[in-house]
DNA sequence: GTCTATACACCGATAGAC
DNA sequence: GTCTATCGGTGTATAGAC
């Protein structure tokens, strides 16, 4: 089971996002300290700091992939040019994502006040939200539209409380939930 | 414009609740200093803490009123004998207090970390979201139910997009589509 | 009731040995 | 790549003068 230098930096740094998004679903970004990030993988904070020169790097870095996804998945979007088709296909993809990343961190999931704060980050969820609800509803989405739109977006609340169910089962009930806000 | 020293002292009391109210609400709970609080209202920490002996006694005042109202809210609504009318009664209700509520600090807004970490906080507000979704759907939710319920138990997502609106267009725009969600 | 001054822990971050 | 040791700053909270 050895390995080379290169590896060990790969997993190692993997295990620091991992560990963080974790603990900053649990505790929130402000209450997670890098003591605790480095104790619960069992380093030292100098080598949590070996790899992100500061605390929001690990943050950016983890939401990095999931904007990422998330940008691919809505110019895939836009190529379907059905109204409905659309937003079918952005509810699915979305409550997908939302799923399969942990039930914890959703994409768009402005939740945690760091993310409010940091101009950087929400800046950039705030423009990916922006085009998913032109996306779904054109250039200017009713009143109506844009508040079950922005109901929707953040599904955090409703999978925290529904910890119990199977991944299938929950995307089910949260398609089926999101389609009936967005009236589909 | 004298007053006596009670008058000071309630006015004092007053305006550290509805500064820190407003800070929590900016910056999250963890991220507002006591010295941030202080210089806000223009005094000292040691003032600050002259009336709340720790900074979770602060957020326990602000939520304890709006615990009290909206548990007298549920005790009214117990009233009301008819399904839908009730659940008519709760979401109207709920709309009004989020809205007055200066749009910020939901009764049961649990985005910030600190209420989910705090038991007592948490117990307490569960135990009231818990009270509320078997006065709307009975003793058995079903998981659509469920769902529902918990997704606009939270409005902060909305409310904080919708910020240009008036009280009024926000109430109304908020009680239309929480009905939706709800099926009524 | 409000202040100044301070205690002490922990934070994020850095330097340098191995 | 990981460690020990440490820095400067800020956090919550307290003591005591006025």
């Amino acid at each position: 089971m050895t390995q080379s230098r290169a590896e060990q930096a790969e997993r190692t740094r993997q295990a620091v996002l991992d560990t963080a998004r974790s603990l900053f679903a649990d505790y929130g970004f402000d209450a997670t300290s890098l003591q605790l990030i480095a104790d619960t993988m069992g380093v030292t904070k100098a080598n949590v700091y070996y790899y992100f020169p500061t605390k929001i790097d690990i943050l950016e870095a983890i939401l990095s992939s999931t904007v990422d996804e998330l940008s691919a998945m809505l110019d895939v979007a836009e190529t379907i040019r059905g109204k409905r088709a659309r937003i079918e296909f952005l509810v699915d993809s979305f409550v997908d994502q939302v799923v399969v990343a942990h039930r914890t961190i959703a994409p768009m999931n402005r939740a945690d006040p760091i993310v409010r704060r940091h101009p950087g980050i929400s800046s950039k969820l705030d423009e990916l939200a922006e085009r998913g609800l032109h996306l779904a509803f054109g250039e200017h989405p009713t009143l109506d539209q844009q508040a079950a739109y922005w109901m929707i977006s953040d599904l955090a609340p409703v999978t925290r409380r529904l910890g119990d169910l199977s991944d299938s089962q929950l995307r089910l009930i949260l398609k089926q939930l999101c389609l009936r806000v967005v009236r589909v």
